[in-house]
This record gives structure tokens, sequence and C-alpha cells, in this order.
DNA sequence: GATAATGCTAGGGATTTTCCTATGCAAAAC
DNA sequence: GTTTTGCATAGGAAAATCCCTAGCATTATC
């Protein structure tokens, strides 16, 4: 018997969870919890937990940071995350704060069974698409996450732009020429394929990079 | 007897809706849509829907095209949209767009039991917490969220410079000189105390405004 | 060791955007 | 009925940014 806390802040894909577990004879919901610091007062009061169902994004805290936080507190849990997105790169960073498993919000209830199994039993389950996908980033180097083609300086500069830095600004703080931070500007754009500061934003929230 | 469609891209939300709704003896399922196009396609295909039931934050078509597209189409069929984030502002805007309920996925099923029988009997229903904020909101002028003291005109340039468009573009789309549109960017900029379009689109992004 | 590729740096000129100013218009306030 | 306020619209000058080109250093390749 598998005994599991699932937290998420949305009650209807809670009810949504609870109801495809209420099919299975081996799985039980123990408890749930509807923000990272319910996660953690919950997991205080009792520890006979099997595996922590966690949804990435809920309200407060930053959802790696929960991870890191419970895997610190509590090695031995295994957790499995679920995101509505899915990018590779988060359930990448999801798994290397300490998840065990990563699925989507669109998979099917009997992956979700199955990687439930997998988990608890002390093993390992990624979404086979994010898995082909991370794959072939990992097989492809010109196909990888764009933004891991910048060079230092061009980073630098996405950071800032994204920060919401102008151009000129960004020179000052650099100590280099507005001509230089444009030049940078434009390869950076290339290579993450955008045509616009807004795009890079979006890219950089899709990817959970520069956590706030 | 309420026949509905479901329209979300979720698997699990939509299990979760179908489960909480097998509890009860009125209300079926009568078919299921995972984006905008399914919907448009599945709604040509049958027409015998009491209630469509409509997740905003679909892929594809953005979620406030969706509605106004539906309701042009069927006029006669009633929309309850869901969103998973619950800013007040998207709920008046779906209702603006043609939706005749807003509920939040963080809400009771008892409130989506309620709001589909409200709304399949062609009556309205709005989340009480989020009309209770928009209540707030209209009392209180100065402490409304920035962006819905924008203008029309000031808050579809805001949407096209959070798309990627440049003020160029911007003013060629809405056949207006580039100096207008600049003008617009200025006065919005303030009202909404950015300083940058990163700032915009990273507050779009915050306030889950133009889901995709 | 020569050659090629990559990254950081800019200049010059074209283009885009900003900033200040201003007009007409409609609604609201007085 | 006049005044005020807010909105949409631009023009012109100035600033910021883009785009093309290129030098120089480091590293990789052969």
């Amino acid at each position: 018997m598998i005994e599991l806390m699932i937290a998420d802040d949305h009650a209807i894909v809670r009810e949504g969870i609870k109801k495809i577990l209420a099919l299975t004879s081996d799985i039980v919901v123990k408890d749930q919890a509807v923000d990272g610091p319910d996660v953690m007062q919950k997991l205080k009061d009792s520890t006979g937990f099997d595996l922590l169902l966690l949804d990435l994004t809920m309200p407060g805290v930053s959802g790696m940071d929960l991870i890191a936080g419970i895997k610190t507190a509590y090695p031995g849990l295994p957790m499995l995350v679920f995101s509505m997105h899915n990018e590779p790169q988060v359930a990448s960073r999801a798994i290397k704060a300490g998840a065990c498993g990563f699925i989507s919000k669109d998979c099917d209830p009997e992956i979700l069974l199955d990687a439930i199994r997998r988990v608890a039993g002390g093993g390992k389950y990624i979404d086979p698409l994010l898995a082909e996908q991370l794959a072939f980033d990992a097989m492809l180097p010109e196909e990888r996450a764009p933004h891991s083609l910048l060079s230092e300086r061009e980073f630098e500069v996405f950071a800032l732009l994204v920060k919401g830095k102008r151009v000129n600004e960004i020179a000052s703080l650099l100590c280099i020429s507005n001509k230089t931070v444009s030049t940078h500007k434009l390869n950076l754009m290339v290579k993450m394929k955008c045509t616009s500061t807004a795009d890079l934003v979006h890219y950089a929230v899709a990817h959970d990079l520069f956590p706030v």
C-alpha cells in the first residue's frame, strides 16, 4: 500500500488525482497540502508518507526551492513532481533539485499511476515525451537549449535585458560601448531565435531562468 | 439533464472534473476537447450541448479570442470559463468576451457544480472571491491593478508589446503613426509603473494577462 | 606553425524609438 | 453653457538602438 500526500493549490486538480487514485487498490491519499508551508507543516506532523506528489507551481515559495528544502529535510521521501508546463528544462531542474520523477499534467491517468508506483518503489520516472526531448537535447549540441549556446558575455547581457535594463544602462554597468552591447544583443537574439526583448523575457520565464 | 463539453488540455484536470460530475445525477459529460481547434470542431459536429466548460489557458489560440469566437458562432451556448489563476481582471475580461460564468481551479467542487447548474440554466456565476475582489477594485480606484487604469487603446498597445511587437509593427497593425504608438507606450508605462518593455512582460506573466 | 573558428570589442550610418509639444474631440464637471 | 479632463492622434528634434563591418585575442584544428 502506497500512502502519499498530494500538494497542489487547485482543488479541482487535487480532486482529479484523488478520483484517479481511488480506482486503484494499492495507492491511497493520506493527506493533502495547498501550498509550500502547508507541505512542510504536514510533513513534520506525520512522517509516514511513502511518496509526495508535488505540483511545481504553487503560490508562495518557488517550486525548486521547495523541492530542495524537502530533499534536505526528508532525504528518504520520494518526490514525484508534476507541472502544467512540459518544458524539458524545468523537468531537468526539478530532478536536479531532488525530485525522483517528473510528469506533465496533460499526461494520461495511467502514466500517473505508473509513475507513482515506480517512484514510491524507489525508482525514477520521467515523462517519456520529456525524456525524449531531453535526450535529443543532449545528443544534438546544435539543438540544445538556445540559452546554453550563449557565451558568458552574451548571457550576462541576456540576463540584464530580461531584468529590464536598456542597452545603454548595460553598457554603463559593464563598462563597454553601447555598440558592443548592441552587438551582443544582436548575436544572442539570433542564437535564442528571438526577435524582441519581450520574447527573451517570455523565454526566461518559461524556462525559469533567473528566478525571482 | 445538463449535457456539457469539457475543454482542457490537461488530462488530469479533465479526469478530475469528470469524476466530480460523476457524483451528480443531473450533469453528464457528453464530450471533451483538448485545445481551441478541437473545441470548434466538436461544437460543429454536435450542437446538442447545454454548456461548455472551458479552460482559459490552452495551447494554440488565445483563450479570450476563443471565447469571443465561440460566442459569435454559437450565441446561445452558455460558457463557463475556469482558469488556474484567480486574477479578477482575467475573470472580468472573460465575462466581457462572452462567458456566462467564471470560476477558479482552486474552488471547491461544490462551487463547480453550483456554477454549472446556474450557467446551464441561463444564469450567471462568478467566483464569490473574485467578485469580492472586483467589487473592492471598483470601490478603490487608486488601489486598482495598474493595468486596469489603461484606456482601451493603451491596453491594445500593451498587449502587442508583450507579444513582442515593435512600435513600428504596432503602428502598421493599428494603422496609426508610430509616434502615436510611442505616446501610448509612454503613457501606459507610466500608469503601469514600468520602465522597460521587459517589465511589462514580467507584469503580464505575473498577472496571467493574455494567456497563450 | 599555419589556418580556422569563436568571442569581445567598436565605429559609422541607417533606422527606430523617445520626448516634448500640440490639436481635435467627447464626456464630465462646475 | 463654459470649463476641465481624458483620450487618440501626430510632428519634429534628439536619443537610443540596430545593422553591417572589422580588428584583435584566444583557442581549436590540421
